[in-house]
DNA sequence: GTCTATATGTAGATAGAC
DNA sequence: GTCTATCTACATATAGAC
């Protein structure tokens, strides 16, 4: 799958201002449009109409569909690891942190940038897209796979005994089930008729740092 | 969106055996293509390559793109739902069931079924679909949401004082790790190279019953 | 860089012979 | 019921004027 936009190789100069705009149109209408359909069910003509740019300025700008969307995804990664490798630091800072601290670590800050921020919201969705489908492998690999490495190996050191394997296992069992809470808020709504959704965060945490421990210790 | 097959309304006669078995591998392809390429990515077309037939015998029997998705995902919801709420008899027969138990009911029999069966592996991507995008939700309300409730009742029944947005929320935490696995063993591959898959379902199983009932006290 | 026009392919659906 | 041929729409992508 090509993910690399053509002016990566030739670029003759710096973008002008409006370029760098009309670029940023485009991205935050794509990361709205593959968010809301996923990815074959967006087409280049509903970003162009989402952005207010016609089609050609579109691919211009993307350089494919496919590099379009890889773009999307490539462009929060950075500032949501970083929050999340800070997160983390401040939970060792005094010490051993205990596994439900690391759990926050990971999965606080995402929430903190959704909270009142669609855009973060609809990253939610993209990061959610990549995660199910083996066709975006390597554009996960590149951009959270470093990330989760590191929180891999910080809940392996505090669950002494356990088997990579099964920490990992709980790792991804953990993601699933804040991706689930982060994209589709509404299905819990639909079991629970009524109730407000003020403490899911803090049930999403409790049931995976529980979880992991409990996790690490079972299937051997 | 459309979901029924126009012959549900003017059906004249029952159809010939021949008929039958051209039906069951429309719908055979049509949860091998739906499963690899989700629903956008999927094309009549390939789902007739991959049945063997003709174009327009896929549109005869399926009834159009989307009332052929809604049929494969009906078709094994009810031996999905069954196996299940027999496990869960199973596990009652003798007095009130542990949490672990229960979460088991839910998860082994898909697993059981899933195993060394690849139709019933499309179907789990097919409920993974279904269970991620809201566009089906009449068609998750339809087929799932039943046994759920019926499962979140008995959840709700063994972590007393929990409110029902806490074990609602659990179910779908729970719902969520288990697609995952399901779906994407190859995740957990890749965060732990080397290491076997023998173990994942009971560490799956001890992850969400553990995660249930931590989830049950917190958040309020 | 921007935008119009267009090239080329393929989608879902259907009509009508058999 | 089956299968061929076709309709109509829209997809991605690009060429080239400005």
């Amino acid at each position: 799958m090509v993910t690399g936009h053509p002016s990566d190789r030739a670029r003759k100069r710096a973008p002008s201002r409006r370029a760098l705009e009309t670029r940023d149109r485009v991205l935050d209408a794509a990361e709205r449009v593959f968010a809301a359909r996923g990815f074959d069910g967006a087409t280049i003509r509903d970003i162009a109409a989402e952005a207010g740019e016609p089609v050609g300025s579109v691919h211009h700008h993307g350089g494919g569909k496919a590099c379009l969307f890889a773009q999307t995804v490539a462009r929060r990664a950075e500032a949501l690891s970083a929050a999340r490798l800070a997160a983390l630091e401040t939970a060792r800072a005094e010490g051993p942190p205990r596994v439900e601290a690391v759990v926050g670590a990971f999965m606080r800050p995402f929430f903190e940038l959704a909270e009142g921020d669609r855009r973060w919201r609809d990253y939610a969705r993209l990061v959610a897209l990549v995660s199910a489908d083996a066709r975006w492998r390597d554009l996960a690999a590149e951009w959270f796979d470093p990330t989760a490495e590191v929180f891999i190996g910080e809940l392996a050191r505090l669950t002494p005994g356990a088997p990579r394997r099964a920490v990992a296992a709980g790792f991804v069992f953990a993601v699933s089930a804040m991706l689930a809470l982060l994209t589709s808020a509404g299905r819990i709504e639909t079991l629970a008729p009524g109730a407000a959704d003020e403490g899911d965060l803090e049930r999403l945490i409790a049931f995976c740092a529980a979880g992991l421990v409990a996790g690490a210790g079972a299937g051997d």
